[in-house]
DNA sequence: TTGAAGTTTCAAAATTTATTGAAAGTATAT
DNA sequence: ATATACTTTCAATAAATTTTGAAACTTCAA
C-alpha cells in the first residue's frame, strides 16, 4: 500500500472512530493527520490536507490542546503556530482516560451519591428497586474510579509487564 | 429526596452520560427507566414517562434488546409485550465492553494490521513515521484487546477481588 | 504609527442525527 | 373470516451538531 493511500485511509477511519467515542469527526481527523506526520504542521496544512475551512480547523485545534493532546510549537524563523500531538500513544491512552473520567465519572459518582438515599418505606418494591440499583451502580462506578485511578498513575513497563501477567494467570 | 424526583434525575442523566459514549439519550434514557423499574413496563408506559412517540419509543428499545441489555418478557394474561432491563450492573458493563469490542476495537486492528506495512523507503521520514505511529497504535490496540477480552470473562468477585487487591499492590 | 501576517470569533448555513406519526404488517380471539 | 390489539416501518420533519467564512482582533516588523 502506497503512504499517500495508507495516511488517507488511516484519517478517515481515525475520524470514524471517534464519532463513535462522542468525538467530533474532524477533531479526531486533525489528531491523526498530526499523529503520522514527522513534522508539526500549521492550521494551512491542516486545513489543505482535511479541505476544512479556517475556522473549523482553529476551532479542533484548540479542543485538542484543551486534552492536551496536541501541543503548539514554535518553529525559529516563522511567524505561524505549528502543532505537533503527543506520539506516545500510551500517554494518549492516558490522557484521554484521565481527562473523561473527570468530565463524566466524576460527575456520575457525584450524582450517584446524592441519589442513594430517596425518602419513603424500604419495603415499598419501588423504592427498593431503585436505592439498590443506585447503589449497584455505584459500586461498579467507585469500582471502575479506582482501576482507571490506578492506571493513569501507572507507567507503561508496569502496565504491559506486571498486570497482563496477572491478568494471564488469573 | 423523593422517590419520583430521584428517578426523573437519574433518566436524565443516564441520557446525558450515553450521549457522551455515542449512545443516544433516549435509548439511553428508556435503559434508565428499566433498570429502576422493579416490574417490566410496556411501550405504552415508556412513551408516557419519557414523552416520545410509539416509533421512537419501538426502535429504541429493540437497538436495547440487540445489545442484550433488555429482554422481552411474557406477562401472564396480558397480549403485549413487556420489557425488563438486566439488573446485574457487572452483567451490564460486560455486555457493553463486548459488544463495543465486536463493533470498535476489532475493526481497528483489523485496519491497523493493513496498514502497518507501507511500501517505500525505511529511511523516508513519512515512511518511518507513519509505521512507528501505526505499529505503536496497534500494540496498545492489541494490549487492550487482550485486557477487555479477560475482563469479558471474569466473574465479578474475581474482578473486584483478585485484580483490585493487585493494583492496589503495584 | 501603519500594514502585513496570522489568529479568533460567531452568526448563518449545511449537514447529520433523532423523532414523529400514520400506514402497513402481525398475531390472536371469537 | 374478520375484528381487535398490538408492533413495525419509514418518509417527512424537527432538532442538534458541525462547518463555513468573513469581520474583528492580535502581533510584530519596519
Amino acid at each position: 500500500m502506497k503512504l499517500s493511500d495508507a495516511k488517507l485511509q488511516f484519517v478517515a477511519s481515525w475520524g470514524a472512530f471517534g464519532t463513535h467515542w462522542g468525538i467530533n469527526r474532524t477533531m479526531a481527523q486533525i489528531h491523526a493527520l498530526l499523529l503520522v506526520s514527522p513534522e508539526p504542521l500549521c492550521a494551512d496544512d491542516i486545513m489543505e490536507q482535511l479541505n476544512i475551512s479556517r475556522g473549523n480547523a482553529n476551532m479542533n485545534i484548540r479542543e485538542l490542546i484543551d486534552w492536551a493532546l496536541v501541543e503548539r510549537v514554535i518553529v525559529p524563523g516563522e511567524r505561524k503556530e505549528f502543532f505537533a500531538a503527543e506520539k506516545d500513544i500510551w500517554k494518549v491512552v492516558r490522557q484521554i482516560v484521565k481527562e473523561r473520567k473527570k468530565r463524566e465519572l466524576d460527575p456520575m459518582l457525584k450524582l450517584l451519591g446524592q441519589l442513594s438515599d430517596v425518602e419513603g418505606d424500604r419495603r415499598d418494591k419501588e423504592v427498593k428497586t431503585f436505592t439498590e440499583t443506585i447503589n449497584n451502580i455505584k459500586r461498579v462506578g467507585e469500582q471502575a474510579d479506582k482501576t482507571l485511578e490506578t492506571l493513569i498513575k501507572a507507567d507503561e513497563n508496569w502496565f504491559l509487564g506486571s498486570l497482563m501477567k496477572i491478568f494471564k494467570a488469573g
